[in-house]
DNA sequence: GTGATATTATGACAAGGTGTCATATAACAC
DNA sequence: GTGTTATATGACACCTTGTCATAATATCAC
């Protein structure tokens, strides 16, 4: 999290050190990143950046969040249009999602972040704040035979199937395969349908 | 993956090389540890190093290939010896897993390497070997309603949920609750549950 | 305005890490 | 032995990082 001094700063000095922070985690990702570098290209003195970060990983951290906010905003949002069925909002929140990630402007920075896990529950800073902002994801349970108390758990798994269609993604793309979105995409849903009908043959349980 | 010459070393020298690779990455994990330290514990010239490995990441990933290769074939007999039933048998398997990479010795290690998931299918090397080890789980596909093409995507995901469920033990463990090992445990045979048998209510369409 | 106080800005610096390379040494073939 | 190839070694150039003493600005009381 930013320390307090950063907010102080005048909004073209914050505007071009974000941009220097979100060029050069698209140079490289967060554990090869160079502070150097950032102050260089936000044209700042290296003894300010500390005043503003803790270090490039708060920092990164921060940039993350900025884009987290808005798409849990967005998650929200079709859920609510599709009264609250997680898997059919999910499946099209993927779509869009993986659109904007890999749009020329964002690829770069996405690609770098997300091969890090950036939801690693580790850094309590994410965490935090992915909760308060999924906690009420506004899903209807009525459809799930699962408690409204793991919530937490399911929301989890969800992400973790997005970060690996991701992966999907980015492996394809490489490989120079045809679509590489609709192949990701595919992947997801089949991780959906798994989660939301089950693999195992016959004798399910539920009611 | 090492380079010959690794290999051609005397077997004190090489054990001497993995135990100090090993107490360094139980000190602080991959990103943070430094070669300068492990030349030092194993009393060999920093030259050297580069002689067997070509950076920190690649000796680490040796180190972590070492274990799973066991892993692989001790998950593959349980399953067999459960008739290929790859749920039950993959319960078992993360309590026996959990209970060795938590003993004294691989603790350390463990938690900083699993934090950083080293099963990020990026890193080539590991992906490799992760799919010859594991083509054939052994697993029964007539009590799953999916294909066994999908044999690698259903890995992806056991792997994945034992993951997130050792994380879980992780945070117990620091928030000091009453058996971390037992909850994680749980935590892991949900997500088992959930895969198995869906967690949409009704209308399923199993055979 | 003036002086006192708190906040922010700056950049040189110590500490430490990395990968390379020229040179020394050993191993082997014949 | 000589010639050739593989290995060992550690000094070195280069690059980062976080800190800290010092300078510059605000802020405020009156």
């Amino acid at each position: 999290m930013p320390k307090p001094t950063f907010f102080n700063l005048d909004q073209a000095k914050q505007q071009r050190l974000l941009a220097a922070g979100f060029q050069e985690f698209s140079r490289v990702p967060v554990h090869e990143a160079s502070i150097s570098n950032i102050v260089k290209l936000a044209k700042i003195p290296r003894g300010s950046f500390y005043q503003y970060f803790t270090d490039k990983f708060d920092f990164h951290a921060y940039l993350v969040h900025l884009y987290k906010q808005r798409w849990y905003q967005m998650w929200r949002q079709i859920i609510v249009a599709k009264n609250g069925d997680i898997f059919t909002a999910s499946s099209q929140f993927f779509k869009e999602f993986l659109d904007k990630i890999t749009s020329q402007k964002h690829a770069a920075f996405w690609k770098n972040t997300f091969n890090i896990d950036v939801f690693q529950e580790e850094r309590q800073y994410l965490m935090q704040n992915h909760q308060s902002a999924i906690d009420d994801l506004m899903i209807n349970y009525q459809l799930l035979r699962i408690k409204k108390s793991q919530n937490e758990l399911l929301k989890r798994q969800l992400i973790s199937f997005m970060m690996q269609a991701f992966r999907q993604y980015l492996i394809g793309q490489k490989q120079g395969i045809d679509n590489p979105k609709r192949v990701a995409s595919e992947y997801f849903d089949t991780l959906l349908d798994w989660l939301a009908n089950g693999i195992k043959k016959g004798d399910q349980t539920n009611d």
